[in-house]
DNA sequence: CGTTCCACTGGTCATACCGCCCAGTGTATG
DNA sequence: CATACACTGGGCGGTATGACCAGTGGAACG
């Protein structure tokens, strides 16, 4: 193994093929990487199996869904609740796609989506009626300047 | 078409499915939405070809990379420079994994993972090096509550 | 130095899926 | 009423898939 990560030059060249072109198979990789087809399925087992991989999901795109409007809202809480349950309340909220605990003045830190700003208020109403929440500030992602990847990051892995 | 946006049901149950089990193909799914294997594949070819449905790249995790930490970084640049010569000079960083301007007293948000902590100061003064960058503001990801996700938001979209 | 382990090769096999085609039907639209 | 559209259910050839195998080369270990 070239590194302690486990991921080398072979699986970052695997990862980055699929990222090109998802649709296309175990054989046109091993075609196209010229090793047989054998190590490429061995290789994606073991890179799904160490969840280096996690799925091969469909990558639903909200803007396309009708949800434009993008925002990061940082949650106060009141000490006395758990972030497990309050987990659990901003879950049943759709537009919520993401959310942290983090460090620092706020405690949880959430990806909102919304069709409009105007329906985004609605949402940040709906966080706030959880229980707990005691305050919640808004930042609105103006451009993705950098949509989410991780190809540079595996290469940087494999060492290269 | 039941919505504004485009998806349906079908749409959203054959989402659903993929996401769950992302492996299996056209004809399984035609078989378990009980519909005929041409419709799954038109109802496919329209999601992709909307945009709903971006690709089906592997999803990488970069924990399992050996990239446990995960920070969100807000940065304050300098007004005279661009965003977009600002994303680019970020872009060379692979531990920047995401990178939106914002509304509020920040310019840029960054999602920004590294081995460790002690590698997460060096990442950000990477960051930091950048020509007009003013100020970072970091808060560390403590704990992932709600992971990434979009199915919530596609059963809403349908309507249910 | 020999042994053992492991990954990769390159080949086969039967199975099953894929993309594409078609005619027929039901339904909403104009 | 005519049209357009989506879905059905079927069939077609081509091809990938997963599984299996024997053989090879390198690295680690006693």
């Amino acid at each position: 193994m070239t590194s302690g990560t486990g991921v080398d030059g072979l699986d970052a060249r695997l990862i980055e093929l699929l990222e090109a072109e998802p649709r296309i198979g175990v054989l046109e990789c091993a075609r196209r990487l010229g090793v047989a087809r054998g190590t490429v399925q061995a290789r994606l087992d073991k890179l799904i199996a160490r969840g280096v991989v996690r799925d091969f999901g469909p990558r639903v795109d909200p803007a396309a869904l009708g949800y434009p409007v993008t925002a990061f809202v940082t949650l106060e809480l009141r000490q006395a609740v758990g972030h497990q349950p309050m987990a659990q309340r901003l879950a049943r909220i759709p537009e919520v796609l993401e959310a942290h605990t983090v460090t620092g003045a706020g405690d949880m830190l959430c990806r909102i989506v919304a069709r409009t700003n105007a329906e985004l208020q609605g949402v940040i109403d709906r966080v706030l009626a959880s229980e707990g929440v005691l305050r919640a500030t808004t930042v609105i992602a103006l451009a993705e300047q950098i949509p989410h990847r991780t190809l540079p990051l595996v290469k940087e892995a494999a060492g290269g």
